[in-house]
DNA sequence: CTTGACTCTAACGTAACGTCACACCCGACC
DNA sequence: GGTCGGGTGTGACGTTACGTTAGAGTCAAG
C-alpha cells in the first residue's frame, strides 16, 4: 500500500534534480543501471531511492570507472570495490602517462616550430620533420637525413624526363622484340634474355633502397601484383601474347 | 613508365614494416587517410612513399590527434599545424586535470577506505559513502546525516508493519464508502470529503522531504501517473466506478 | 586440382551518450 | 470534443579507432 505514497517525478525534472540529461536516465535505464517505475502509459516515474542510487552512479562515474563495472558494483560486487578502485588508479595512471608524453611532445614541437631549435627524442625530431614536410615545399630534402638524403636526391636527379623517356623507349622496344619472337620457345635463350630486359626494366632505377625501412624484402614484379593505373598506363603494351610468353619465360626459369 | 620500378608491398608485409595492423591501414584506406594503389585484383599495393605518409600520420597520432584532423592537416591544413598543435594543447590538458582529479579521488578513497578517515571534499565524502554503503548491511542510516537522517530514521519506524495494515484498512474502508456512494453529486459535499481522505492516504506518511533533494516539487497524485505495479497492488480496489467517480470529484474541485 | 597462406569486403562490437524522427500522452483552451 | 503545446516514449544513427569474425576470392606450390 506504500504505492502512491512517495513522491514521485518524470524523466524531465528528475534529470534536472540530479543534474544528469533526460537521456542519460534513458541510457542507464537501458543499461539496468536504473530502472525506474512506470505508469501505465509507459512513463518512467522516478523515486527518491532512484536518487540515492543515481547519486552512486555519478560518484563512481567520477572516477571514470567504465558503467559496466558501476552496475557490477553496484549490484553485486560491491566487496571488491577496494580491488575495482586499485585496477581503475592502474588504468588511469597509464592513461596519464600517455597523456604526458604527448603533452610533452606537443610543448616542445610548439617552441621548436618558434625557435628553430632541434628537439632531442627521435619521435620529436619525427613530429618537427612532419611539421616542416608540410610547410616547406621541398621537404624531400629534408626528410631523408645524411646518406638516404643523399640518395634520395640522387634518384631525384636520376629520375629526369630524359631518363622516363628513355625507360619508355626501352619498354616499347622490348614489347616489339617479344612480339617479334612469340612463337620462340620460351624457355630458349632469347626469351630468357627478353626475361633478363623485363626485369631489369622493372627493378627500375630506384630500386635503391629508403633509409627508413628497416629490412626490405623485395616484391613480386610479377603482373598479378601490379596497380590497375599502372596497368593502364601500360595500356600501349597490352598486347596479352607478350605477356603470357614471358609468364611461360618466367615460369621456365623457375623450374 | 615509372609504374613497376618502384618496390611494392602487399598489406601484412607493409604492415609489419611499419608497426601497425592490416586492420588500421584498411582502415586508413576507408578513411582516405592512406589510399595505396591496387592490384586488378583489388590487393592494395604500398610503396615507398605511403610508407612515409603513414609515419606522418603516426606521429601527429603520437600528439593524440584525432584522425580527421590529421587527415585535414596533411591534405590542407598544413600551415595551421601550429594553430592545431595549441587546441590540441588545450584539449590535452583539459583531459589530463579530470585524470588527475579522478587519480586523486582514487587514492585518497583508497586510503580513507584503509584508515576509515573522513576526505575533505564533498565528491570525495560522497565516494566514501558509496563504498560503505556497499560494504554496510546498515548503510541507509549512513547514508543521510544529521537531521535528514533522523527523519529516515523516523519514517523508517513510523512505517511498521502495523501501520501498514492500518494503511491498507483505511484504503478498503474508503473504496467501501465510497462505492456505497456512487450515485451521489461528484461535486457534493460528500464526495469532496472522500477526495479529502483519497488525497490524505496517497499523501501518505513518508511525505517528508529527503535532505539529500534541491528543491522538490509535489508530482501528481493523479492515477495517470501511477507506476503499473502500483496499479497491480490496488487490485483489490480496482472498481473502476470508484475511480471515476473519484476523477469528477477531482474535476469539480479544481473548478 | 587441391592446399595453405594471404587478401578482400561487409558488418558487428566497443563507451556513453547526443541528436533526430515519429508517435503517444496529457492538461488546457475553445 | 477537437486541438494545441509541451512532455515523453522508442528506435536508430553518429561519434573514435580500430578488433574481430565471417564468407569469399587470389595466388603460388605440391
Amino acid at each position: 500500500m506504500d504505492a502512491g505514497a512517495a513522491r514521485m517525478y518524470r524523466t524531465r525534472e528528475f534529470a534536472e534534480l540530479a543534474g544528469v540529461t533526460v537521456r542519460t536516465l534513458h541510457h542507464y535505464d537501458r543499461l539496468g543501471l536504473l530502472q525506474p517505475r512506470r505508469t501505465e502509459a509507459g512513463y518512467r516515474l522516478y523515486q527518491a531511492r532512484d536518487l540515492e542510487r543515481l547519486e552512486q552512479i555519478v560518484a563512481l562515474k567520477f572516477l571514470a570507472l567504465p558503467l559496466k563495472r558501476i552496475k557490477a558494483l553496484l549490484d553485486r560486487d560491491a566487496l571488491d570495490l577496494a580491488g575495482a578502485l586499485r585496477r581503475q588508479r592502474q588504468v588511469l595512471e597509464q592513461k596519464r602517462r600517455l597523456l604526458n608524453s604527448a603533452l610533452a611532445a606537443i610543448r616542445e614541437g610548439e617552441s621548436a616550430i618558434g625557435a628553430g631549435r632541434r628537439p632531442e627524442s627521435a619521435i620529436l625530431r619525427r613530429i618537427i620533420e612532419v611539421i616542416e614536410m608540410q610547410s616547406k615545399p621541398d621537404w624531400t630534402a629534408k626528410y631523408y637525413t645524411g646518406e638516404a638524403g643523399a640518395k634520395v636526391e640522387e634518384r631525384k636527379e636520376l629520375w629526369s624526363p630524359e631518363l622516363q623517356a628513355e625507360c619508355s623507349r626501352q619498354w616499347s622496344e622490348l614489347f616489339r622484340d617479344i612480339e617479334a619472337a612469340l612463337d620462340e620457345d620460351p624457355a630458349g635463350e632469347k626469351a630468357q634474355s627478353f626475361l633478363d630486359r623485363w626485369q631489369k626494366l622493372v627493378e627500375g632505377f630506384t630500386g635503391g633502397d629508403f633509409a627508413i625501412t628497416q629490412g626490405l624484402k623485395n616484391l613480386y614484379a610479377d603482373r598479378a601484383n601490379w596497380p590497375v593505373e599502372a596497368k593502364q598506363q601500360m595500356a600501349p603494351y597490352s598486347n596479352k601474347a607478350v605477356w603470357s610468353f614471358i609468364d611461360k619465360a618466367r615460369a621456365a626459369r623457375k623450374k
